[in-house]
DNA sequence: TTGTAAGCGTTATCAA
DNA sequence: TTGATAACGCTTACAA
């Protein structure tokens, strides 16, 4: 038979090895001020040599935080969670803190309050929201009345008052659709993408005035509705270049929905680029292994993510003088990739 | 101001509504026996009533389990290993336990030590091993050793004391192989896989096997080293198709690869399937949106995620009586999906 | 700067 | 079948 699993190192272990009182090992663990720097060494040391790790069960039954951070999440796109996550988890990691993932719908009527349950459940000491979450004014308040602290990912409009992370959809999306007609385009199609969705909106916003701003008229019958979703980008690309003039370029809200209008093209003998430029939004993974590779805009998604935790600890640490609200923001950089499902328009037939 | 967080409800207020000793209410949600039903109704009414959920810190501080359980990997494939965790959250979420993804390096000189102070430090329950992690012979003997409760996914040959989810990936690759032949194929192409990872080995015997059945010479110069990355797939088939005689069909160990075959197949103008076949193997999500879908073997990956835990967590609840290794096994099946990368063999020029 | 005492909400042990 | 009491390993007060 096997040995049985030993009792693990406590503090007192350590305290014992150290030769100090145990609290004097908490206060180094918590980084608290009023220990000498040699005891610190001390206890550094101990804990070194005894491969000690302190229980977290026992911090959070004993102190006031769980060191449990929720990932609110309801999106199509597992993808764009799944890298929030990998950059709020190494952050959180490396602060102790641990990332649960929680799926809302917030479609159901009662959302918020449905929420504010969990997280008393859970005992969570803040929330990520991502969109369409972050877009939920009704989720937003009941936040602020329970006390909870938050940020936003990529909220439809920046508040003064909510920290969040963002990056600039309308203008990358105005960027994208002045790159295509900067290589001829006229007839540049979008396709929108999840309705509840505030980003997607913008990114519609940033099409629109990109057309304006060089005196095209935008055309109701190139603007198709979706949903994020690859059958929606295949479906609306059929429609399109079964249009009596059908559209020299498709600009997608995302780059799953890109996908979708890659395989209709191909489908129905289009070849891209030469005649028909595609372009995506959000440059996951696959966006580069597309044939051919996807031009799109890179969003620092895990980044983002990265971000939002920054803030979010930032708010729970300093939980003692902020009753008020301390907020901030951070701004990330997008970039136009450009690879090879874009080119020139093709010469009037 | 806001209200402060009001104090959680323990199991005393819900005893006291119940009108018994918390201790039975402590029995209750454990399950344990000798509770009159009658008495059981009683505590969870109480529970629903006043949405009473138990700490886990608590619960974890008091009791001798964590409810924490490791999901180990080394893998390039971060999809494969996403999909294991989706499918173990669930079951492990309904058993109120938790999941934490630990990277290992299956390379490092002294993984084994390493991992069990991991798992010793996070007091995990229990562990769930991914390849490569589950082809090492040196962790597994540690894990033995340690009395750490484990499962292994996938590992390279079934052991009959080591509990295991698996799939017969040696016959997958021969029902692969003998589809293609069954087309006209005879020159067909082999890229590998990633080279710690026993199940890819499978693969390329079940290739050589279903060749041979049908009394064909397995050719060294068709058959490529891999690693389960877009680029390898790439560039194997580029080699493959500069050849002499190139093949006219291309079987990449999983879809990355295969994807990477296509990619490179487009930009040297074959066009697939009618100049070549492609096929993969795991049935990714994007293996669908490829132009053309891919031809590929459908892994449940989410289902053996499942398995994985659900015999893990059976392991880890019996404690008592099993200091014996009982182990038991889970069979899952596969499924040959049947696209568009994959058609007869071109006739001979 | 350091140490002491109390208590966090459970499970485990033993008694009723 | 139930209930009282003692841990569990820490943090938070408060004292020295």
């Amino acid at each position: 038979m096997a040995p049985a699993r030993r009792r693990p190192i406590t503090i007192h272990d350590v305290a014992k090895k150290a030769g100090v009182a145990f609290k004097t090992v908490s206060r180094v663990l918590n980084n608290e001020a009023n220990v000498t720097p040699e005891t610190q060494e001390k206890v550094r040391k101990a804990i070194k040599a005894l491969d000690y790790s302190p229980s977290l069960a026992a911090r959070v039954l004993a102190g006031s935080r769980s060191f449990l951070i929720g990932l609110l999440y309801d999106t199509p796109s597992s993808y764009y969670i799944h890298n929030i996550q990998i950059g709020a988890l190494e952050r959180c990691r490396k602060a102790g803190f641990h990332v649960i993932l929680e799926h809302c719908n917030t479609e159901a009527r009662n959302v918020a309050s449905s929420i504010i349950s969990v997280i008393k459940n859970t005992r969570m000491d803040g929330v990520i929201l991502t969109p369409p979450v972050a877009d939920s004014r009704e989720i937003l308040e009941a936040l602020v009345a329970e006390n909870v602290p938050h940020v936003l990912v990529s909220p439809p409009e920046l508040q003064h008052d909510v920290s969040c992370v963002h990056m600039d959809n309308r203008r990358a999306a105005f960027d994208m659709t002045s790159y295509l007609m900067s290589l001829g385009h006229k007839r540049i199609a979008f396709i929108k993408g999840h309705p509840r969705h505030g980003a997607a909106r913008l990114r519609l916003q940033g099409y629109m005035e990109a057309l304006e701003s060089k005196g095209i008229q935008s055309n109701s019958a190139l603007i198709k509705e979706g949903n994020f979703r690859f059958r929606a980008g295949a479906e609306a690309a059929e429609q399109l270049l079964h249009l009596k003039v059908p559209p020299t370029a498709i600009f997608a809200a995302n780059d799953e929905m890109a996908a979708g209008v890659l395989t209709a093209a191909h489908g129905l003998g289009y070849s891209v680029p030469s005649a028909l430029s595609v372009a995506g939004f959000d440059d996951i993974f696959y966006a580069s292994i597309t044939w051919p590779a996807l031009t799109t805009i890179r969003q620092p998604i895990a980044e983002m993510g990265d971000g939002a935790a920054e803030l979010l600890l930032e708010q729970i640490l300093s939980k003692k003088a902020s009753a008020s609200g301390v907020s901030s923001s951070l701004s990330f950089k997008y970039e136009l990739k450009i690879r090879n499902s874009t080119g020139p328009a093709p010469s009037k037939a």
